[in-house]
DNA sequence: ATCGTAGGCGCC
DNA sequence: AAAGGGCGCCTACGAT
């Protein structure tokens, strides 16, 4: 007879308590919603069958209030129901993030973490078709309740969802993910500062939390507001196909009129554009905005070309198609995750990272609401002092415009010197700025040669690694076709990509510190955080607590510079202001 | 038909 | 000022 429903809580609590279980200490989490969940410690499992999920985050919810462990979870799987329940949890491992830093690159599974993890080859990873090959008349001691199979490899109808069909099955799967992260642990030791990829790790695995909750979360959005931007650009909404096809070719003809007779044009076909052009005397090797702007005055169609399209942007991306997919009940949602492919920034889907500047006056915070927004500033100058410990650059911290100092250093206008150490962190080496940079070589070589350092290994084709400890892979265009020229672009790209990756890596890890931190402090306010930009966080909170809100912010960046900086001198700064809708917010 | 790629553009 | 880095998402197009 097992333990009644009510008295389960008490029960979890105590098992781990009885295990030694305190503030901190790893436990193995897997659930799956109608089946029940599994706690796992260093030797043993607690496997609790339930079909109600209530009772299961009731659960979780009264060990994270008595005993606040830090749970260790394969996947979002396990994290999206427990977010779902609203639950606020403190301290987790999530291995794929971890493994994502560990590894580098955004593509992987369980079942791959599991092979890198044990050394065993991805190529020999089974494949779900095969599954039965051995299993049914496969070797002795092969058990299809045994997540591993005998060649070592996870068993791929587990991974692929089987993990969840039973209590039991949960709890092998707790355990495999405690195991998992042990083995995470040691590799984490092997960085040249383990203390500070231990706490890249955490850290990391808080922010996908994060994302598992600003997936649910959403934006809000004046749905009303929305259409009347849209509405302003394209028009109403068509009524159905044949209708969305004749303000299309509208549209089109405003340019198209200031042709003469000849060819049609396909305004979408970049090719068709630049041909069109050519035959009113504009001669562009692409048609890219930046370079259209300086034909404006050769001829009135560039004009009209480049307010095409900007329309054209609101009609295919944030138009009705948009809306309807991904607002609903005054609220922008997408998909997000805590690390790119690259150096490690948070990427979220649905248009919330490129949302045009046009759009913004309809993202409105709800009644008795305001947005407390924050944004960091200058943020990659500020984090290559830290990183590469330059002293002189470091001092220019000190200033509010950092531009400045280092503009008078080198003698130069303040935006000649913000351009050259844009140029430097980005690899831009020629134009006006030129000179500059030679100047920044002479007065922050320390700065400069942290740079040059990355951006050598990655022409060598080595990968490079953030301050955190990420790995950051030279994953692009290894092709070697005897190409001398083609060669050396390559090389090139990988030392820009090398150069940048450091500098933005590191800003997404001190950005990602911060931004925990002011979760779990939002939540003392009532207040939450809606949208994380980089280098910006929107705060969504009660008109009441907003200069609370607001203080905290600021509190919240200096504990993330404590924590994270790898100079205790660098002066970070953040602009915070409370707002009721986005664009409100001085750019 | 379906896929990946390229050009383009939005944001940081 | 120059056209350097990242992402997501659109369209057209060519390969499969």
């Amino acid at each position: 007879m097992g333990p009644t429903a009510a008295n389960r809580p008490e029960l979890a609590v105590r098992w781990l308590a009885d295990r030694s279980i305190g503030r901190g200490d790893d436990t193995g989490v897997a659930l799956r919603p109608g089946i029940g969940i599994a706690l796992a410690v260093a030797n043993e499992t607690l496997a609790l069958g339930s079909d109600d999920p209530g009772e299961v985050l009731e659960l979780i919810r009264a060990i994270e209030v008595e005993i606040q462990p830090r749970w260790v979870w394969w996947d979002r799987s396990t994290a999206d129901p427990i977010a779902r329940g609203a639950i606020e949890i403190a301290r987790c491992w999530d291995v794929l993030t971890v493994h994502r830093l560990l590894h580098g690159g955004w593509r992987t599974s369980i079942p791959i973490v599991w092979a890198w993890l044990h050394g065993l080859s991805i190529d020999s990873l089974p494949a779900m078709g095969q599954l039965d090959l051995l299993g049914a008349h496969g070797d002795e001691g092969d058990d299809p309740e045994n997540p591993v199979r005998p060649d070592r490899h996870l068993r791929p109808e587990w991974s692929s969802g089987g993990w969840g069909d039973s209590p039991q099955r949960l709890g092998r799967w707790a355990t495999l993910a405690l195991e998992a992260s042990q083995l995470q642990r040691r590799l984490l030791d092997e960085r040249p500062d383990p203390g500070r990829a231990h706490s890249t790790a955490r850290s990391e695995s808080a922010a996908e939390f994060l994302c598992a909750e600003l997936t649910l979360e959403g934006l809000p959005v004046d749905e009303g507001e929305a259409v009347r931007i849209i509405a302003d650009a394209v028009g109403p909404r068509p009524t159905d196909e044949a209708d969305a096809e004749r303000l299309r070719a509208r549209r089109d003809a405003e340019v198209l009129g200031h042709l003469g007779p000849g060819p049609g044009v396909d305004l979408r076909n970049p090719a068709d554009v630049k041909a069109m052009l050519r035959r009113v005397a504009v001669d562009v090797p692409d048609t890219r905005a930046w370079r259209l702007e300086q034909h404006r005055n050769d001829h009135p169609i560039v004009e009209a070309l480049l307010t095409w399209r900007k329309a054209e942007r609101i009609a295919t991306t944030y138009g009705y198609r948009w809306l309807d997919e991904h607002v609903h009940g005054g609220r922008l949602r997408g998909e997000w995750t805590s690390s790119d492919g690259a150096a490690g920034r948070m990427t979220a889907s649905a248009g919330l990272h490129n949302l045009p500047a046009e759009m913004r006056p309809a993202v409105v915070a709800e009644t008795g609401h305001v947005f407390v927004r924050a944004d960091l500033g200058q943020i990659e100058p500020r984090v290559l002092a830290a990183v590469s410990g330059d002293e002189a650059l470091i001092a220019a911290t000190q200033d509010d415009d950092l531009y400045q100092p280092i503009a008078t250093r080198l003698r130069v206008e303040r935006d000649i010197a913000k351009v050259a150490v844009l140029g430097a962190m980005y690899g831009s080496t020629t134009g006006e700025s030129a000179n500059a940079l030679r100047g920044l070589e002479r007065n922050y070589p320390t700065a400069m040669g942290h740079l040059e350092q990355a951006a050598a290994a990655g022409r060598a084709g080595d990968d490079v690694f953030t301050v955190g400890g990420r790995r950051v892979r030279m994953w692009f265009d290894d092709s070697i076709d005897g190409d001398i020229d083609r060669a050396r672009r390559v090389a090139a790209a990988r030392g820009r990509f090398a150069r940048n990756a450091t500098i933005q890596g590191a800003a997404a890890e001190f950005f990602k510190v911060w931004a925990i931190i002011v979760r779990a402090r939002a939540a003392a306010l009532d207040a939450r955080i809606v949208l994380c930009l980089h280098d910006e966080l929107i705060v969504h909170s009660p008109r009441a607590n907003a200069e609370q809100a607001a203080e905290m912010l600021h509190e919240a960046l200096a504990e993330a510079a404590y924590r994270w900086s790898p100079s205790r001198d660098v002066r970070y700064i953040a602009d915070v202001s409370v707002i009721e809708r986005w664009s409100q917010a001085k750019g």
